[in-house]
DNA sequence: CTCAATTTGTGCAGTAACGCACAAATTACA
DNA sequence: TGTAATTTGTGCGTTACTGCACAAATTGAG
């Protein structure tokens, strides 16, 4: 049985939300590539051994984090079911904003292909839901390369406007998007 | 051997530290005698079954951090060592009224005669090295029952302040118990 | 004063975290 | 490229924390 957040052991809890909390600390800090388990552990002030007990290294803490923060996307999504694509768009844009440090950094590391594949995943699993290709506009075009096509296209988009430090404003991108997939989708 | 905070396991460091922040938050909110510990456990977030562990009751953990309080006060006093009555007593009045929402609700409770108990003691301590029985004014007079006369006086002044929600100004009061030091010890 | 609800205090078995040691791998610098 | 320093990754014995159960004590309301 999966443990939920109330049935679990607290030292487990208390363990896994101090390594978490220091590692983001630490990305806001200094490249991925950069972090050592030590500064994890010393940040933390836990054992470099209860890491290992609890992730295979700091890869899989990453992935742990990056899927964290794609289930907080999804909530978003959520919630923005009514709206339309630049609506929707404003407030995943949004969200990258607040934690531009950690995707940043990361972004500039090792880190970057891992996020890269994690997202992708999730944007296709999100568009899939609004594109038809049973009529109209792109009836008898194969949804799956509707979905890779513009999906990669996304997060190339999100990708290169955190790396390029947010130089664009969130609004614009955000309605620029959201009209390039209403055209298409 | 008697660990110090370096060499202290860190699991026990942490579960002090929580107990400790705890308990001084909730004592911010309520009296202690209505503290229980089933509330410090919660807040905490430390089992019950662990405060026993390193604690008797809740009034050892009241001892306990009396006695930190008592320490931060030694450390004044060494760094007032070249100050005047009034100058270290200033120290001393800014110190209890940083402090003041703790020693305030605990003085409403029944952990106030630990408190005066260990208040006390110190303060004769401290006088101790401050009086002179061998020449001058107090020649002739007994060291003890000076010491007792006065730290009884200081302690009655400090917690009735206290008490009274700091209606005097500190500086007013500092400079009263000054004068009157002055001119007996 | 009575009584239900709550809290206390503790024993105990199981789990998680710890610190250490050590060989292997990686990093950084000359 | 070589080498010292640092970090990694892991096994293992020990310690601390956990949650549970339960009897006893206390609290608060009627």
């Amino acid at each position: 049985m999966i443990p939920t957040m109330s049935s679990m052991d607290r030292r487990v809890q208390k363990s896994q939300e101090s390594i978490k909390k220091a590692f983001i600390e630490l990305m806001s800090e200094k490249s991925f590539d950069h972090i050592t388990i030590q500064d994890i552990s010393d940040r933390a002030n836990v054992g470099r051994r209860t890491i290992y007990d609890h992730y295979m290294d700091k890869f899989d803490l990453l992935d742990k984090l990056i899927d964290e923060h794609i289930n907080e996307l999804k909530k978003l999504c959520v919630s923005a079911a009514d709206m339309d694509f630049t609506e929707g768009n404003l407030m995943w844009f949004e969200y990258f904003e607040r934690n531009s440090s950690f995707f940043s950094t990361m972004l500039a590391s090792k880190g970057a292909p891992t996020f890269r594949s994690h997202f992708l995943k999730f944007v296709i699993e999100e568009l899939a839901g609004e594109v038809d290709v049973t009529e109209g506009k792109n009836q008898g075009l194969s949804k799956d390369i509707l979905l890779k096509f513009f999906g990669a296209a996304i997060v190339e988009i999100v990708t290169a406007w955190i790396t390029n430090g947010l130089s664009e404003p969130t609004q614009v991108v955000a309605e620029q998007v959201g009209i390039l997939l209403d055209r298409n989708l």
